[in-house]
DNA sequence: TTTCGAATGTCAGGACTTTGACATAGTGGA
DNA sequence: TCCACTATGTCAAAGTCCTGACATTCGAAA
């Protein structure tokens, strides 16, 4: 009994490129290089396009939110939102009604923006997951979704 | 805000935070967060840490070599073997024997810093693969690479 | 009511990274 | 041989992001 040698749980390759932590950095360094790389032809940054569609989604989020949902401090959110704001892409109250959360929405010109480069950001995620065997892309998204909840908590 | 309530995650969802990219940046943000924070104790950070590791498999890789591996800039790669060098921690010849490459070695400190941090550093890598099923581990560590090469080409 | 904690926005400073450019060293073909 | 072409290292400048700190605001508990 007791013969298992070669199953073992962790897994650990001496090879640190073989492991998932490796290919995580890896995968959203191509990712985010092929982002900037379109998104510079919209004059918009990764984080001022995800700020975008995360305002077109749930209008009147806060700085505070906007920071938390795309992983930056609350202080290169607002530098974000001030481009965004400069460019005349979204409005934000100069005063808070309630708190001291000042709620963003997208203008027209933000939400014209955001269409006009959906198509070409989601043609790299089509591209990107068209890689790998789509019986598999919901497995994917849990187990990236767990690993994801287990180092934040 | 940020509610999760539905389970049938669609091919494209109109929540962009259920994107395999929006997982993907997540997660990462999750992992360098967690090692930032173990790493932090012994004086490194993640660049330098991954420099380390790679120089341990792979003596002698130039700069260049290491910019490529860590997904960062000459310049910036550059930078980071300066810091390693400066705490003493590995060696590189001030000329070139052939071509402008300076092969880049660990020295003796430098493998034991190693040592003392690899611990904790798969300790976190651990945490994050026991969230999910083992039996998933090799396909999820295969689409991974098969992402990051379609989007490499 | 008062007080304390948590959340938010903001400022100052520094650390890290990138873009752009240039000189040098090897390689392969005309 | 000579000449592009690529790869590498490096410099300068700018941008990006973070750490640390502080004042303000709301809400809950004493």
């Amino acid at each position: 009994m007791m013969e298992k040698s070669q199953a073992e749980p962790p897994h650990h390759a001496k090879d640190v490129t073989r492991h998932v932590g490796y290919a995580l950095k890896r995968t959203q360094a191509a990712l985010r290089s092929a982002m900037d790389g379109v998104l510079r032809e919209y004059g918009l940054t990764v984080p001022q396009y995800a700020t975008l569609e995360l305002l077109a989604l749930n209008p009147g989020m806060s700085n505070a939110d906007l920071a938390r949902a795309t992983f930056v401090t609350r202080q290169s959110g607002n530098v974000v939102l001030q481009g965004l704001q400069e460019a005349g892409l979204i409005t934000r109250p100069a005063t808070a009604d309630h708190g001291r959360a000042r709620p963003a929405h997208l203008t027209e010109e933000g939400r014209a923006r955001l269409d006009a480069v959906q198509d070409a950001v989601y043609a790299i995620e089509r591209h990107m997951t068209a890689a790998i065997p789509p019986e598999r892309l919901a497995a994917l998204l849990a187990d990236l979704d767990r690993m994801a909840a287990a180092l934040e908590e």
